[in-house]
DNA sequence: CCGTATCCTTTCGGATACTG
DNA sequence: CAGTATCCGAAAGGATACGG
């Protein structure tokens, strides 16, 4: 796919007021919107954050987690295990062990993602508060279309 | 949905070594969650670095990003100004002219997600590494399991 | 115990056409 | 210009069954 590896979002952009946004997001295969995807699908971070705790094995994580699929932290696992997150480690014996554990690359991830979580505690009040705002305002406009018959 | 609004991922946990993780992302409707689904989501973070220079018109802003569809681009905005992080301006001319900005809230909330985007391009490399290496490993194995007949 | 394989539903997002 | 409405294909993810 994307036949034309030049100009996906940024053109030419001559004389521009052109600011350092793009330099990071501007197309997909650019490694930020890579990490940023993988710190936000549905399971990462919840991994990350138990093994940041200590190691776990397969069912461990399961079992806490427990909303997962076996099939989501299996794929879960192997992404994280392939991003240099997590060290994946077989006992040979039976039946088979398997631990899961951080690496400094994840642990180090981690606490940068922290930061994002303080924000977002720190300001879910006032997120709140503005849906509230903006719903209270989108559904008057709805009743009032509705009363003049729209 | 959820019939049961008990129990959903944390059970009863016992005597477990809870540590603290659960409390931000365990279920779906946890704030955290929401603001990491909308700060990862394809195009919110583009119009958040957009934005945090300078106020756009809905066209400009559908210019600079291009990739994205009309549709799309409404989307997104409507979200971010739910959540308080963007303001919309209508002015009453013709043709209509809309003005959108970041508000305190969006300019916070941008700040906060460039240190993961810091850590990302100073990790990049070791990422790009555990990625070489995984996938060199994974595919001597399937090698392995071909020549031995699997 | 630790997965893989398959199927199937749900969601996301692009294309397109139409309005004030 | 700045949207809304509708349709549709692609992808994520859950359920289930099976294998080493």
């Amino acid at each position: 796919m994307r036949e034309d590896g030049t100009s996906k979002s940024l053109g030419t952009h001559e004389g521009t007021d052109w600011n350092d946004a793009f330099q990071w997001d501007a197309r997909e295969d650019c490694e930020v919107r890579q990490i940023l995807d993988r710190i936000a699908d549905k399971w990462s971070l919840l991994v990350i954050a138990l093994l940041d705790d200590r190691t776990m094995r397969f069912t461990e994580l399961k079992r806490l987690i427990d909303g997962i699929s076996q099939r989501m932290l299996t794929v879960t696992l192997r992404q994280l295990e392939r991003d240099g997150m997590v060290r994946r480690t077989v006992h040979p014996v039976v039946p088979p062990r398997v631990d899961y554990e951080l690496t400094d690359l994840g642990r180090s991830l981690h606490a940068t993602v922290q930061s994002l979580v303080v924000w977002t505690e720190r300001h879910q009040e006032d997120i709140a508060e503005a849906r509230g705002r903006y719903d209270k305002a989108n559904a008057e406009v709805l009743v009032t279309e509705a009363v003049g018959g729209h």
